[in-house]
DNA sequence: CTAGATTGTCTAGCGGTGCTAGTCTTCGGA
DNA sequence: TCCGAAGACTAGCACCGCTAGACAATCTAG
């Protein structure tokens, strides 16, 4: 049984590889840049051996948007319980600044990942959970919606900046301005 | 003169048969099957007249998306003048949902176009103006960050509408729940 | 210990992509 | 009328995702 334990253990060891290899070129050259030839090359495989592991060029990407899920899931939750709804904005803007590739597999490029309620991964309504969790204080009824409008606001920032389509130097103040105006603590208290 | 001008106008009409076809070719099956050789099948030419008038493919892409802009910048006056804030947002979210390939080149796909401040094509300042306009009588002082708020914001709903990201049930809410907590009005503090 | 089946891996190749060099043809101006 | 410019095309390069088919290594069974 060892045996077949050792070839499953290798298999996993070099999908794990395929894995952190496309994640690293993604973030160094873009995702373009992942082509099946180059990340064979990065690997020190031939390119059928990917499609052994994946399905897919696709699925490599889904597979490291997924890892990248379960990442920014504990990240979201430490902020939200460490600092509340401010803190949790400012962290998921940080992931998405400081992980873009992964970030773009996760929201912006096309996926087969199911998002919509039948069965999501886990992962990912356990993400969204954190987001739900945040607004809940200041939500009326429906915190999902507010929920989904405080995700989608961010997710929108977290794109904006990167395309460098708004003002790099106000990326603080947006995201404090979204969260004061979501949770209805502006006008600033007065003035002290 | 007549002759040159002739040939001049040929040519316009030529780089607009592009464009249009482009635009259509992206708007009922994805920017992924614009290719140059099946555009230029359907503008019944060979390839390289593609290159005679754009200088590869993304700026045919880059001009569809800087007519989108000059298109939703009118929809947005349009708006905003008729029905402020809420009907700017609700406006911005249907040319979005109506448009998408034009909407993604705007501003998803990677663009050659100048969004910074530098010298930005005028339409984008100009699309950018009614946002600022629109937040002007709710935004304390910063009217332009509050403005970038609320267009990341609805370019988050966008793009996470159209993935299937978030419940299609809810857009209206999602955009009206947005609306209002940008502008302060909503539940009624406290509650009567 | 050997025979056969399974698994791993590779080379080679298909059709498609963006883009360009080189050639020919058509047309406007002197 | 002749010539140069502009228009258009064929052919091709290097790359892409992906797969078929051959070969080698390994495990299983007798």
């Amino acid at each position: 049984m060892p045996t077949q334990s050792r070839r499953e253990r290798a298999r996993e060891e070099r999908r794990e590889l395929i894995l952190r290899t496309a994640r690293e070129l993604a973030e160094s050259d873009g995702w373009d840049a992942v082509t099946t030839r180059r990340l064979a090359e990065a690997v020190d495989y031939s390119q059928p051996v990917l499609y052994g592991h994946f399905k897919n060029m696709n699925a490599i990407a889904d597979a490291v948007a997924l890892q990248g899920i379960e990442e920014l899931t504990a990240v979201l939750r430490d902020a939200r319980e460490t600092g509340g709804l401010r803190a949790l904005a400012h962290a998921y803007l940080d992931y998405a600044a400081a992980h873009p590739a992964v970030y773009e597999a996760m929201f912006v490029r096309p996926t087969a990942l199911s998002f919509g309620t039948p069965d999501s991964p886990a992962a990912l309504r356990s993400a969204f959970d954190q987001f739900i969790a945040a607004v809940d204080p200041v939500a009326g009824d429906d915190p999902e919606t507010l929920a989904e409008v405080l995700w989608s606001a961010l997710h929108g920032q977290a794109t904006l900046n990167r395309t460098s389509r708004l003002r790099p130097t106000h990326t603080q103040a947006r995201a404090d301005a979204l969260v004061s105006r979501l949770s209805g603590t502006y006008p600033a208290p007065a003035d002290e």
